[in-house]
DNA sequence: CTTCGAAATTTGGCATACCAAATACCAGCA
DNA sequence: TGCTGGTATTTGGTATGCCAAATTTCGAAG
């Protein structure tokens, strides 16, 4: 029967046809999601040490809907770790401790070390070049650019596009997850500028090595490029 | 004043004390996360072509709540990659593809080698012996117990264990996740079976290679007997 | 002025109601 | 019989209201 073929057609995924359903217009739950999540990027969280809390019904006249689009969005970056609603106390923005963050880049430089493993197998010529134009437009930004934030997300971005060369989208999604975690104490430390002269020689090396398609010297060098970097917050940086 | 004082007090999170606003009746929402994840644990999600799907009356119904709290839950495990909310369709469960679970266990990889590099410089003796002692149990079940999904819980509390090894609260977290995506294809394949017999004395090598506090063999060990079980994945197990 | 306690207020959790979109159903027509 | 068009129903998204817990306020007692 057609009803029922049409129906199967919708219940199957994919079968050759790439559109999804046409965006339609997005939820008030996704942009309450969405316009969260950028509120905290764009929140100077280690700024102070006073609890950070939301309130939803501020959020939710403010952005012209009601509480329960707000709850859902929160629950999602509660899980996500951003956020977490004390009952009767507030929603308040999670800070993470020295410790966390310090797993944090150690998780990240288990991951992205895969990623260099798994780019020498999989990454094209034409890819890893792309990489090295951008390491060089990377390299002039250190020279002239000499404020932080600047240099801590040209730098991010460097590492970001070497990750996606894995093809993992897997990798990628969970470092940027971790990268947002890290980013935020941006505001915080200076540690970037201080490792600014050698990531520039270590940025150049591991490039070398994808390029020669060294697996295990490029996974050796990423990892220690960025184990570098958490044993340096450990030592340097001060939370908490 | 005592007043202030005591907000204050309350607004610090941890002053050294080891409550935690003692546990209250736990909310709807977190029951109703627990009760679906918990029923998509025990869903054998791939047994079947046919999407599966949940509707939000009949659960809430089912656990005695109001939509509300149920949709907070769909909405945190919609955050976590366990389903997805399709408009005017339904709560479908995630079918990860054949090469999203390769991705997973590429990132498994990933983060237990880095787990097992941390736990040979940060483990006490103690708990790498408990490992072992671990591993002996685990070795006997693989002898006695056939059947597939003991011996595959077997061999990922094993991993578990290591990875707390580490100290990494993170690393835990994260493997945790996604042994849950990868546990659930269990039922479909038996690929563990297969790999029984090499896993034993894989695990007697990192085990010896951690005691040996031999940071870069244990990672290697670790890093390659997990991608061979990916690579075991992409070519003898088909999924889609 | 401090302390104590009860009332008022705030706030988050939950239930319910409503709406619009999308599907399912069904009668009527070819 | 098979197809079509329109109506009924289902369903997810959102708004609103209520409630209990927790906090704050404030006045009275010491």
């Amino acid at each position: 029967m057609s009803k029922a073929a049409l129906n199967k057609r919708w219940q199957n995924g994919d079968n050759g046809l790439a559109i999804e359903r046409l965006p339609a217009k997005e939820s008030f739950k996704s942009r309450a999601y969405a316009a969260l999540k950028e509120a905290i990027t764009n929140m100077n969280i280690y700024g102070s040490d006073e609890p950070m809390l939301l309130d939803e019904r501020d959020i939710s006249e403010r952005l012209g809907a009601s509480r329960t689009p707000i709850r859902e969005a929160v629950a999602m970056l509660e899980q996500e770790g951003l956020l977490r609603a004390v009952p009767r106390r507030g929603i308040l923005v999670v800070r993470r401790t020295k410790a966390e963050i310090i797993e944090m880049i150690e998780a990240w430089a288990a991951l992205e070390s895969m990623a260099a493993r798994l780019a020498t197998s999989r990454a094209s010529d034409e890819a890893i070049a792309e990489l090295r134009a951008f390491f060089k437009e990377f390299d002039l930004n250190r020279i002239e650019r000499e404020r932080c934030d600047e240099y801590s997300t040209a730098n991010i971005a460097f590492h970001q596009a070497l990750i996606r060369l894995s093809g993992s989208s897997l990798l990628a999604a969970m470092t940027d997850n971790l990268f947002f975690h890290v980013r935020a104490i941006r505001h915080r430390t200076i540690f970037e500028m201080d490792r600014a002269q050698r990531s520039a020689s270590d940025h150049l090396e591991i490039i070398q090595a994808i390029e020669a398609r060294d697996a295990d010297r490029a996974e050796r060098l990423v990892r220690d490029h960025t184990l570098r970097l958490a044993r340096h917050v450990e030592s340097h940086v001060n939370l908490d």
